[in-house]
DNA sequence: GCAAAAGTGTTTCCGCTACACCCATGA
DNA sequence: TCATGGGTGTAGCGGAAACACTTTTGC
């Protein structure tokens, strides 16, 4: 690799908002950073791209290294780049969203985080530059994936029920679905295997579920659209 | 404005993806640049971003700049930045798509360009970079933005007949639809306003319609969703 | 009168919606 | 036995799809 394959660029970033839910509320992954600039305020996790990395692989490495986060569904979101939305100088940053299944994230904020924490996206505190107009952005753009692509079980668990699922989309898309619709479509659509039961909780206990993205896969290439 | 306003950003460009339509094919504006880098090439209009220039407004400036087109409709694309996408050195390009309504256009090609061309998107050369990329990822967005958004009619004339529309919506999407069906669909829909008939066609003259964003507008805001 | 495109209704079918009660489990 | 959420079927409605012939115009 070439010796400058570590020197920053300037005017490039990477900013990156992170959702996470947890069976009730949508949440977003804001982190406090221990260095300047930014020290001390929470905002999102978000760097300079280096000279030879792709966006992607950018997007990828300031997550890891931030907030711990690795292998989890990510996608570009839109490039915002105004003049003056970092004040000292002009940064044109480049975002992407992520999907994590809160349940598994353990915080390992790296050596330049001293926080991180998960605010409901109804309570968001005031972040600065332009990062609450990103985390708007990309929650409408949330709300439209979600319907059309199955991506919304990144958000949970490896195993979950089909009450946590419509939960999550009633949430996600705010408003109340009929129970028995939307098991008909969902299980209709075959992208689930039904798995055993759960086990321990004081009530009936559902029947768990996992997607099954190879059968999504072979259904998409027949011409199959996800849709709810 | 300050003096260094005109300076260009080195390691960041913008790009954009003309579509127009003539009745029976969709088509893409490419140009051959005159100066270097490049000279003599097919390629996407493009140049850099100024220091002091937001996105949106370099994308109209390059836009204008390059193939005298202004008051188009743009959108904001994808930015496209592997480390090897510019051979030179590490350009990341933030892509545009703008929609044209090719019969008014007039080809004014600004002094660093020595043609312009509209090609068949069946029919495209092999373009310098990554453009093909970025062309056929255009491509899939417009196909998926034409269903859900009224914006087709920007690569119309302002008047046009319901045979057009149809004609559009079947090249862009590929597959051909029951007239009848989509004359309902498009009328029920209350955006069209009628005018008045075609005059001197060689068979039974069809009436005009126009788009009425005004209408469109307000119907939005009660929830109402554009959908073919 | 002929070629070429415009314009027009009805029936069928399928998928979406609305809707309410019993079941299993742990405390 | 009670509280909590799990699980299930059907009827009606509305929008989508299928389908073919007549009209107008210029040549």
């Amino acid at each position: 690799m070439a010796k400058n394959s570590n020197q920053i660029i300037k005017n490039l970033s990477t900013d990156c908002v992170i959702f996470g839910f947890d069976n009730s509320e949508l949440k977003v992954l804001v982190i406090k950073l221990a260095v300047e600039p930014g020290k001390g305020e929470w905002a999102l996790p978000g760097s300079n791209i280096l000279q030879e990395e792709n966006l992607d692989i950018a997007a990828k490495r300031v997550l890891k290294e931030l907030t711990g986060l690795d292998n989890v569904y990510m996608e570009q979101l839109y490039t915002f780049g105004d003049v003056y939305r970092f004040p000292l100088f002009r940064v044109v940053t480049v975002a992407y969203f992520a999907l994590v299944k809160i349940e598994d994230y353990k915080p390992e904020p790296g050596p330049k985080v001293s926080d991180a924490q998960w605010f409901s996206i109804k309570k968001l505190p005031k972040l600065p530059f332009d990062h609450n107009e990103i985390i708007n952005y990309a929650l409408k753009r949330l709300k439209q994936r979600v319907r059309i692509r199955p991506i919304g079980f990144e958000l949970l668990p490896l195993k979950f029920t089909l009450s946590q699922l419509q939960n999550l989309y009633e949430t996600i898309m705010d408003f109340d679905m009929d129970k028995r619709n939307f098991r008909k479509k969902i299980l209709g659509m075959n992208v689930l295997v039904p798995l055993e039961k759960q086990k321990g909780v004081p009530h009936r206990a559902a029947k768990l579920y996992r997607f099954d993205k190879r059968k999504y896969d072979s259904l998409k290439e027949k011409g199959y659209n996800f849709e709810i």
